[in-house]
DNA sequence: AAAGATATCGAGATCCGATCGCAAGAAACG
DNA sequence: CGTTTCTTGCGATCGGATCTCGATATCTTT
């Protein structure tokens, strides 16, 4: 999701109206590169047009989330908080020392999960593994090469 | 978390009272295999003994995740689940047509987790694995419009 | 065993994120 | 322009989870 004209055509890509409310909400999450919950978002929206309510962004959004735009996210807490749909998967290794967060990718274990969900007699919707990690310890002994 | 003196034990353990409704709620769990939410619980738990409130069974769940000895998750839905903790780590594959939830094991993912940790210079504290699903449907052929 | 201290309970109120219903307003289309 | 249908704002409502509080039960102390 990109700038005005883009927005306008993504509407009509997907069968939607191009309104301003729609207008505005899209230019924020669009230009939002963390994971904003719904009242953020809904807080920088009414920044630049303060009559937009609060539901007709939760309607936007959970719109975009049906047609593949957004992906949900809820981490700890039990509110929804919202990404565009990064081109690439990549799952979460997690330092739980100090917070960071590092994308990887393993099409290994992608298809691994694929070959498990078909022997279930289940296709994948999605899947989510978050890697909860901490630096490696230099003991006497070994010390890792690479990183 | 098993048979009834050793929820006593369990209990005082813990330091906690041994009550009435302790006894039965956690009766319930030690007999659930499955992953339910609080209302389910509470379901079974009326069964045995009707006055048993449902803020009872919330109370009793948080203060068993807290001292370790249940595992909250929160698969699609905005529910909590709760499991006895595993003594064999397993992921869950989750049927969102229907919420049910498949536990699998895979060591040949798990060994590529560390693998990939280690490359980043860590090691792994627990991870977490959810794969959603719907069952293999037949033939999709020709639809007519729309979704 | 009785009594005091306090953790726990049940029932209803409350909180908070998310959704709904409806009348008014606006887009699309001719 | 006028009609049709979609969208919006607002308040009501839903649903899961938590909290309040008086009553009760458990543990501890004697």
């Amino acid at each position: 999701m990109s700038s005005e004209q883009t927005i306008a055509a993504l509407c009509r890509k997907l069968g939607l109206r191009i309104t301003g409310p729609r207008r505005v909400i899209m230019r924020v999450i669009s230009e939002s590169s963390d994971h904003p919950d719904v009242v953020e978002l809904h807080r920088r929206v009414v920044a630049i047009e303060p009559t937009i309510a609060l539901a007709t962004v939760y309607r936007t959004v959970s719109l975009l989330r049906e047609k593949g735009i957004l992906e949900r996210h809820t981490f700890g807490d039990r509110r929804a908080r919202y990404e565009t749909v990064p081109r690439e998967h990549h799952d979460h290794l997690i330092n739980i020392e100090t917070g960071d967060v590092v994308e990887f990718q393993s099409a290994e274990i992608e298809r691994l999960q694929e070959e498990i969900a078909r022997q279930h007699g289940f296709t994948i919707i999605s899947h989510r593994l978050e890697i909860y990690v901490k630096p490696i310890q230099k003991t006497r002994r070994s010390r890792q090469s690479g990183e």
